[in-house]
DNA sequence: GTGTATGCAAAGCCTTTGCAGCATG
DNA sequence: CATGCTGCAAAGGCTTTGCATACAC
């Protein structure tokens, strides 16, 4: 990932890092923002967004952008899957998935070349469960 | 599904369906605009949108919101997982994914209710796969 | 001192939406 | 002939980017 170029270890770079891994949410770049601001009332939004593509590129953190909404950050570079609330767009991580799933990834290509796969279930959050009506979405 | 409210079975809606039907490229709202557009060349975008949701609402298409970028759409409803070039963004099918995965779902519910889920692969196509420089994205 | 990172604001991109007229059932 | 649908264009929401300045090394 090294890319030869200077990284510079800015204090908004660490404070973005520090936050996001305070937080189990899976924040938003927005709402990391909001966060960040506590400490640094004066970052920008577009160094947020920066930041958070830069710490992706490098491995650091995860980008959740699997679910057409908001893009959502992780700070745990391994790939693992999540369940997202169809209400309130909230994400948890799920850590036992099966193994034999990533090796069946290698089975599947068909010319391809497979590097890796995103898998994000859809449910609702215990929160949401009462407000919930059948039919409201697809998917039930 | 049915909403009791009206559907009017209009030409638009006709010819978008038809012609996502004879595509297995899952194209974007875009693509299929352009390619409706031969046949109705007074279309909107915007009608292609309203319809591409429309079909989406009743599971008669699917849509591959998954990859952070444009969304793709696929003719056929059923839920199956995808593999997307990491290079050109095409999207090609996989119907033989393992059955136990749909049910581990149930097993991993947290006092979640999970509704369903969403797999897709990345990896680089065929046509791709000389292009292709190791290190230039994460995954590899 | 050199060149990366920041802050600000504007622009980009995909998608959604308001509205008046059209056309389906 | 009622009202769902269309075309057009403008607005929306998230993200990226250009530029001058600041600051990490």
């Amino acid at each position: 990932m090294a890319t030869g170029k200077l990284r510079r270890n800015t204090r908004q770079r660490q404070v973005i890092l520090e936050e996001l891994q305070k937080l189990t949410s899976h924040p938003t770049a927005a709402e990391l923002y909001r966060v960040v601001c506590k400490r640094l009332p004066k970052i920008s939004l577009g160094t947020v967004y920066r930041n958070l593509e830069f710490l992706v590129q490098n491995d650091i953190i995860q980008k959740l952008d699997i679910s057409g909404s908001e893009a959502r950050f992780d700070c745990n570079a391994g790939q693992h899957p999540h369940v997202r609330c169809i209400h309130c767009d909230r994400a948890d991580d799920l850590h036992d998935i099966p193994a034999d799933l990533i090796g069946h990834r290698l089975k599947e290509s068909n010319g391809w070349k497979i590097l890796g796969y995103r898998l994000e279930f859809i449910g609702i959050c215990p929160e949401c469960k009462g407000t919930h009506k059948k039919g409201m979405y697809p998917y039930n």
